[in-house]
Parts: C-alpha cells; structure tokens; sequence
DNA sequence: GCATGGTAAGACAGATTGTCTTTTTAATCA
DNA sequence: TGATTAAAAAGACAATCTGTCTTACCATGC
C-alpha cells in the first residue's frame, strides 16, 4: 500500500506563495508575512515546512549569513507543470493531450482566453 | 488545520478504472477483474471504496436486484475536469488560462496534437 | 426455522500533515 | 570569557486519511 504523499501540502503552498510574493526571505520573515496575512503560523512550523519543502527540493536555503534565508526553486507555473503532468500520469498513459482537449472544450474559455490561444498556437507554428 | 482529502485516491481510482472498463459490476466482479489484472483486492476492501466513492458522488449503485450493482456516474474526463479546476482554484485564482498556456508552451505536444488543437479551436469559433 | 451469501458497520494500523517542544549551535555582550 | 539570547535542528504529537479487514446484520431459498 504506498500511498502517493501530496506534491506540495496546503501549509507547504502557503509558504511557497509567500517567497513567490516576495522573494528570499527568512523564517521569521515569512512567519510574519503570514500573520500580516491573515494566516497566523508559528516561526517553528515555518521552518518546519521550509525543511519539508528543502527535501521535495522546492525551495533552497542560503546558509552563509547569520540568518539563515529561503528562496523558491521554482515559481508557481513549474508548480502547475507538474500537476498537470500528474494528472495525464494517472489519468491519460503520461499523454498531455486530453487535458488539453478537455480545457480547450470546456466553456470557460473567454473570448480572450480563445484569442491568446490562436496566437500561441501561431507562434508554436513558427518555431 | 483543515486538511483537504483526495477526491479519488489511489485505490478508489482503480475500482473506477473497472467500471469504466467493464460497466456496471458486483463487488465480487470488481474484485475478481482487480485480481485478474494483478492488483488482488478483497471484495471487502472493494465494498468499502465503492461506499465511499458513492459518498463522493463518483458512483452509484442500483440496488433492485438481488446483489446490488454499481456504476460510475462520471467518466476519465470528468475526473480530468476536476482535477483542472482543482489546480485552477489552487494556483490561478479559478483561472484555467494559464494551465492552457502552460500546456500549448510545453514542449511534448506532438504534431497530431497540434493539428488537433488547431481543428478544435477552428470548430471553436464556428459556434 | 436455518444456513448462506451479500451488505452494512466499524475496527485498525500505517502514513501524512500541521503544529509544537526540546536540544543543540552560534552569536552577542557585559 | 562566561553568560545570555537568538536561530536552527531534532523530534514529539495529535488529528486525519487510507487501504484492509473483521464482525454483526439481513434477506432468501430450502
């Protein structure tokens, strides 16, 4: 029974959103930053989370200062990336091509949506 | 700390997978094609995530025959579309434009894909 | 009325996850 | 330089979540 652990976890994400907003920060810092926020977390579970996040390795810590400071290794796109590479993995043989056919046919496209798609399917061409 | 399930896990999507394969079945059905495809699974286990699969709303079962029998009410693509919507609320404030640009960006669309997308967004427009 | 197979309840252990507490280290200063 | 303090590492915990079973309950056919 091995259970597929989470990518990155609701508390994970919350701290990655934080070093996304505003770059390189310290435990404290972003201990802060989620209080001003709203979320109100402990600097231990911050650092906690940071560790956590260091091992999936989204996230890599400069050790040179006095402080300790952390940075995202990859922005939220990447994140996306591998969750939709997640999802053709489980659902569709590793292929890409349902989603995008399923994104492409739900209604939820705007006018823009459909517009910008034209023109990144042109450029796609070029290449 | 309210941490947010799966909405199918691992060993719930398998018994879905046979019901999509095979159409409605018995628990012991499910159980023995499980078992047959490699994956030996109790019918007891398999009782257990058909009740909370229908819980989740992923399956229903007709209960008129003497030994009830249990269907998907959502195929492979409506899963797709969850999970969607999913990344889309987590990571892009409910927006699926930027999963779609991240997926025509990406580079394992083959050609075929390509023509595809094309002829779906042409019949796009038409409408 | 009783055996039998199917169903429902629920018991469990192991893993995951969000949060802390305790130790250990490192840096500061009287 | 020894005491004080802040930061980081370890690891403790409780509350789920999940995959699997076990036990109790029922309806049917003999």
């Amino acid at each position: 029974m091995p259970r597929t652990p989470r990518d990155v976890t609701d508390a994970e994400l919350a701290v990655l959103r934080v070093l996304w907003a505003d770059g390189p920060r310290t435990v404290r810092e972003i201990a802060q930053l989620q209080t001003d926020a709203g979320t109100a977390t402990q600097a231990a579970t911050v650092q906690k989370l940071l560790e956590r996040l260091e091992d999936k390795g989204w996230v890599e810590r400069d050790r040179t200062g006095p402080v300790q400071r952390f940075q995202a290794t990859a922005d939220r796109d990447d994140l996306i990336g591998r969750r939709l590479s997640g999802i053709a993995e489980e659902l569709c043989e590793g292929s890409l091509t349902p989603l995008l056919s399923h994104l492409v046919k739900s209604e939820r496209l705007t006018n823009t949506d459909k517009q910008a798609l034209r023109d990144l399917i042109e450029r796609l061409d070029e290449k």
